[in-house]
DNA sequence: TAGGTGACGCGGT
DNA sequence: CACCGCGCCACCT
């Protein structure tokens, strides 16, 4: 299993105006405790340039990366350009802009998984 | 090879 | 809300 690729195929289904959190993509991917290597990974561009990281938020709902962008407000920024409203504490409500998946969406990525042999 | 690190997460105080 | 501790684990020294 190629944990990265895996990241990088998830990463283009995030719906526009959503985002997601490290630990459920890690838990997409098969491995439910590597929350902190979604963040490595991305902090690293292990994952490819053309990877929405900027969808990618903390469980707490906050741009833990943000830092790690061109500009400090570049995630803010691409954020609200696909209509994700950021609060002023660079936190984002979860429970409004959160992606969702469903076990059916789990489900479709085990299988694009076994077709992707990754 | 042994330890340190961290874009994490959860539970407790 | 703010801390804190702990479990986690691929990567780096």
């Amino acid at each position: 299993m190629d944990f990265y690729k895996r990241i990088a195929a998830v990463g283009k289904h995030i719906p526009k105006g959503k985002v997601t959190t490290y630990g459920q993509l890690a838990l997409l991917c098969g491995k439910p405790n590597n929350a902190r290597q979604v963040g490595y990974a991305l902090n690293r561009g292990r994952i490819g340039k053309d990877f929405p990281a900027y969808r990618v938020v903390n469980g707490q709902g906050y741009l833990s990366g943000a830092a790690a962008f061109e500009a400090p407000d570049m995630q803010r920024r691409l954020l609200e350009a696909d209509g994700v409203e950021v609060m002023k504490n660079n936190r984002i409500d979860l429970k409004v802009f959160g992606w969702h998946s469903t076990i059916e969406e789990a489900e479709f990525f085990y299988d694009l998984f076994l077709e992707m042999g990754i």
